[in-house]
DNA sequence: ACCCAGGTGGCCC
DNA sequence: GGGCCACATGGG
């Protein structure tokens, strides 16, 4: 009867220091980060590169450039991350606002309060809490812990919180881990580097960094 | 031929 | 407020 121990806080800190998260989600501008955010969604990290590598072969890695282009063209540059047809609209939208709301600059539009700014993409099509919070804390650099399938998954698994909601998730780890921009992207990162591993998949995950910490001892 | 992937919005009750 | 469903490509 393996008595569960510990807060799922420090199952997080744990796996925090078992992952490499030094190369998560590489970027050269923020634009790119808010684009990467979105297409992202619901699908790998290998298909989004291909995507960003189209549109920053062709140079239309600004509000305004996606702003004016295509949208067939940008469908076509989307693609491969799936839902391009949602995806591609929901991107030049952001583009549109950015570009007739702050002259095109993303400093102007995200150096703001970060409640303005969270209010702002919440009206936004195609951004729900999820990419929300990815945006305000990859891109704005405000600390946010993000809440994602990985987390939840986790979170159920261990047993250790109750309920298990996104946003009870997301109180618990703000006030158990320290709140800073760092802190929130090793969180992210560690959380879905260990779900990749899919050690829940496999009885007895001998790598596993949590095998203590599961109800039944047995897997995570 | 399945299943899954770093969600979101619309509809239904 | 919760439970489905469509959205679509790429890889195992």
């Amino acid at each position: 009867m393996g008595e569960t121990k510990g807060t799922f806080a420090q199952a997080v800190e744990r796996i925090m220091s078992h992952y490499d998260t030094k190369r998560w989600w590489p970027h050269e501008s923020r634009f790119e980060i808010m684009v990467g955010a979105i297409l992202v969604q619901r699908t790998r990290w290998e298909n989004v590169e291909r995507a960003i590598e189209a549109m920053r072969s062709r140079g239309v890695l600004t509000p305004s450039a996606i702003s004016a282009l295509d949208i067939l063209e940008l469908e076509q540059m989307v693609r491969p991350t799936g839902f391009f047809r949602q995806k591609s609209r929901r991107i030049q939208r952001l583009a549109h606002h950015i570009h007739l709301y702050h002259k095109g600059d993303v400093t102007c539009f995200l150096e703001r309060p970060p409640q303005e700014l969270a209010s702002d993409l919440e009206r936004m099509d195609g951004i729900g809490p999820e990419t929300r919070d990815a945006i305000l804390l990859y891109a704005a650099g405000h600390p946010v812990m993000i809440v994602d399938t990985y987390a939840i998954r986790l979170c159920g698994r261990l047993g250790l919180l109750d309920p298990v909601t996104p946003l009870t998730i997301k109180n618990h780890l703000m006030q158990h881990l320290s709140t800073t921009p760092q802190t929130c992207r090793r969180a992210h990162a560690a959380i879905v580097e260990h779900g990749k591993e899919r050690c829940c998949a496999v009885p007895r995950c001998s790598g596993c960094p949590l095998l203590d910490m599961c109800e039944h001892g047995a897997t995570i």
